[in-house]
DNA sequence: CGCCTTTGACCCGCGC
DNA sequence: GCGCGGGTCAAAGGCG
């Protein structure tokens, strides 16, 4: 991110120049002003010219003293806007420093279905602060969902992943607590979700996103084509790799994997800016570049359609227009549609994509265009791992786990 | 038939 | 240089 802080000026000989113009004319004013004393006919003057002179004489000086103030003045802004310039100037590389050094946090929690608290130090916050139409508060109620957001800038992958890490340690704990203390059913649509986006200039912008979610994938609006999975290390769930489909060429990827701590979060990584225009129900993160700059929206995975037309920080209002959210609660299933079908509970009333009363509210909520909902019946049950060196044994295990599950469908 | 998922193989970066 | 692990490719098969 470049910004041009240039400040065209004029300097100081071009102004020196002009006022040695504006000089110059007023002294060849005055010179032809006594010029006309002095080489007109003296004898023929009569007083009242003499004195008509000496008058203009006087407000042509009166003028220069006053055009003088004035360059004065203007030489003082000059300087004024110079010194700025140079202010804005160390500010601005002081702000990238400081976004290389350390990752301004914002957090966002929602209490209960009336409050929310967007607390954080960066300008993000305080622009969010600024710009989410609800009164904030500390945070003292015992009932809170929290909502994290994070900007990152410049951290390699390493560090990205073991701040995930980090993240995973302290969030998950708060959320199982945050469980434990609500009631089962007072969990509704929009439960969690996190994001974070990073900008490098040597890598591509990654927008993570972790939402609850009972579908086997993100449904964001956009058509993705699934082309990997694999088990990442420390996580038995399988991460699965999609390429964005909505145009070809598109360059935008995304990988879905299941919390370890938490089966029934679902992280959606982004990676890239879309090369076509964005269905009008896909979320400003699934392009990374728009994710960075514009606020976040919490969203449910499940409800896409929910972000049509809705400005693009309104967690609140899209609660109180959608009474959907907070009145359609249920209890956490045992059982999610991504695990194979051996494994989970008839859970088809669970997903409310598929609610036609779901649809038919947002329909009327909102006023754009269905969006094409993609088929989740991706299975993660199948695992794989890369066979090489040491990892042939535990291939070994991931391959009869998949033969095991091969022909096991999730339920529709 | 076209698009999708699955999955074994391959590539590449990183740490030691 | 080697091993490990993440990410991607591409062939095979399924499905509507």
């Amino acid at each position: 991110m470049e910004i041009d802080l240039s400040l065209k000026i004029e300097n100081d000989e071009a102004k020196d120049s002009k006022m040695q113009e504006l000089e110059d004319d007023q002294n060849e004013a005055s010179m032809a002003a006594i010029g006309e004393v002095e080489d007109g006919s003296p004898l023929d003057m009569s007083l009242q010219d003499n004195h008509g002179g000496t008058k203009e004489l006087f407000v042509l000086q009166m003028e220069l003293n006053r055009m003088k103030e004035e360059n004065e003045m203007l030489r003082k802004v000059v300087e004024k806007t110079m010194q700025d310039y140079c202010d804005l100037q160390m500010k601005f590389a002081q702000v990238q420093q400081n976004n290389h050094q350390k990752d301004p946090q914002i957090f966002l929690s929602f209490h209960g279905d009336k409050h929310w608290t967007i607390q954080g130090n960066s300008n993000v916050a305080k622009n969010l602060q600024k710009h989410v139409p609800v009164p904030l508060e500390e945070e003292n109620e015992e009932l809170g969902l929290s909502l994290g957001l994070k900007l990152n800038s410049g951290s390699g992958q390493r560090q990205r992943e073991e701040e995930e890490e980090e993240e995973e340690k302290h969030e998950t704990p708060n959320l199982a607590s945050m469980q434990n203390k609500l009631h089962p059913g007072h969990l509704s649509a929009i439960t969690t979700s996190h994001a974070h986006a990073i900008s490098s200039p040597n890598r591509k912008a990654r927008v993570s996103v972790r939402a609850r979610s009972q579908t086997a994938t993100m449904n964001d609006g956009c058509q993705w084509r699934k082309y990997g999975q694999k088990i990442a290390k420390g996580n038995p769930c399988p991460r699965a790799y999609y390429r964005c489909t909505a145009a070809p060429g598109c360059p935008v990827r995304k990988q879905v994997q299941r919390c370890q701590q938490d089966m029934s979060i679902m992280i959606t990584t982004y990676e890239g800016s879309h090369n076509h225009r964005l269905p009008i129900g896909a979320p400003a993160m699934t392009t990374t570049a728009s994710a960075s700059e514009s606020s976040f929206t919490s969203l449910d995975s499940s409800h896409p359609t929910l972000l049509n037309g809705i400005p693009s920080f309104t967690p609140a209002s899209l609660l109180h227009q959608n009474p959907y959210f907070i009145n359609h609660q249920r209890p956490l299933p045992t059982a999610f549609p991504w695990m194979p079908s051996k494994f989970s509970a008839s859970n088809n009333g669970e997903n409310v994509t598929s609610d036609p009363k779901f649809r038919v509210t947002v329909a009327a909520a909102i006023t754009s265009q269905p969006i094409p909902i993609p088929s989740s019946s991706s299975s993660m049950g199948a695992s794989r791992e890369i066979e090489n060196g040491n990892s042939k044994t535990k291939n070994w295990v991931l391959q009869s786990y998949t033969r095991s599950h091969k022909h096991i469908k999730p339920s529709p």
